[in-house]
DNA sequence: ACCTGAACACCGTTCAAGT
DNA sequence: ACCTGAACACCGTTCAAGT
């Protein structure tokens, strides 16, 4: 009989990757301690000893995740926004099982962080109201994810008919390039009412 | 002793009503059937006999109540968007509780049938391609509530130190008047974007 | 028609115990 | 330090039974 091989340690990480794993493919209803637990190849309690505060812990950590995004600065202050509003909008269409919790929860460590980065980036860029700003692009990015979500019909059926077919995120490669579209027409409707002000 | 006061009688509009008390004061976590058949002096599973599916319906009736809105078209295309973004927002402010599922759960229903109906309106009053500005109108509504709602901290404490008390709508009144500002403000950009395209 | 009670499979979390 | 096993309180849902 084959050795038993070396169990992968569990990380954050991994644990993390796996919940998104989850979510992604059954909807965050199905995302259970057990269930993540059995993903991992170890029993449920031991994801408490990486984060100690459960399952709150695991969806604060899952909302962080998928909204921690960067950018780096790039000439003008328009140029850098429009960096950091593709950079977020890609996070969360990957994740589209988490989407409630990042559209939802208040932005907590490196989530924070990143708001406060990109407002720090905008200001020093020249803007004026660099707050305000960070707030109108957050509310764009995640308005537009929320109904090209929504049109995808990607909660549509939570377990349908056949078996538990994984979900194929929104339009890998083609067929998305009108929304993709849309979102850049409206980014620049945006920046261009931003620089009125 | 006094005589057993006769229960009133269990209806849909009543558990729906029950359920958003709940998820507004303790947050969608702690929404449980048991729990809502406390709050309706009633065994959880009579619940079952008026959402025959159970808690996906009563999910999905949430969403759909606080989603479906109306509106009467007004003089302009603008005016009439205008009054269903308004209304949407109201809508959505008020039960910050079920926002994850309003922003997220295609709509099904009346829900379905609004956005059908403001399209017709913006249609019906000259504008060209009113489809797709009833995708931008609502995703900017979307995401203006959430961010809003973020920033109001909802969902920072899920019961923080002392007892669970109630959360109270944001800024209900005074406050939020720069939030109102905001969203005008935004609102009209938006307009005046659609109405140059 | 409407609600209850008991039952079942499953859930989050604790804690003492193993290595 | 890291993981397990057993235990506890709670959850969604079913089904037969009451009225």
């Amino acid at each position: 009989m084959p050795a038993k091989r070396p169990p992968i340690p569990l990380t954050r990480e991994r644990i993390i990757e796996a919940a998104l794993h989850i979510a992604d493919g059954q909807g965050l209803r199905r995302l259970t301690m057990r269930r993540l637990g059995d993903a991992l190849q170890v029993e449920a309690m031991a994801i408490y000893h990486h984060l100690p505060r459960g399952k709150d812990a695991l969806m604060d950590a899952l909302a962080e995740h998928v909204t921690a995004v960067h950018a780096e600065p790039a000439g003008s202050w328009q140029e850098t926004a429009r960096a950091w509003c593709r950079a977020s909008r890609d996070a969360l269409r990957e994740h589209p099982g988490v989407l409630a919790l990042a559209l939802t929860k208040p932005p907590k460590g490196r989530a924070a962080a990143a708001v406060r980065e990109q407002t720090e980036q905008l200001a020093e860029a020249g803007l004026p109201d660099a707050a305000e700003a960070v707030r109108a692009l957050r509310a764009y990015v995640f308005g537009a994810v929320a109904v090209e979500v929504q049109q995808s019909g990607w909660a549509d059926p939570p377990g349908d008919e056949g078996e538990t077919e994984p979900w194929r995120p929104p339009s890998r490669g083609g067929g998305s390039a009108a929304a993709d579209a849309d979102f850049e027409r409206g980014l620049d409707a945006l920046l261009a009412g931003l620089a009125r002000s």
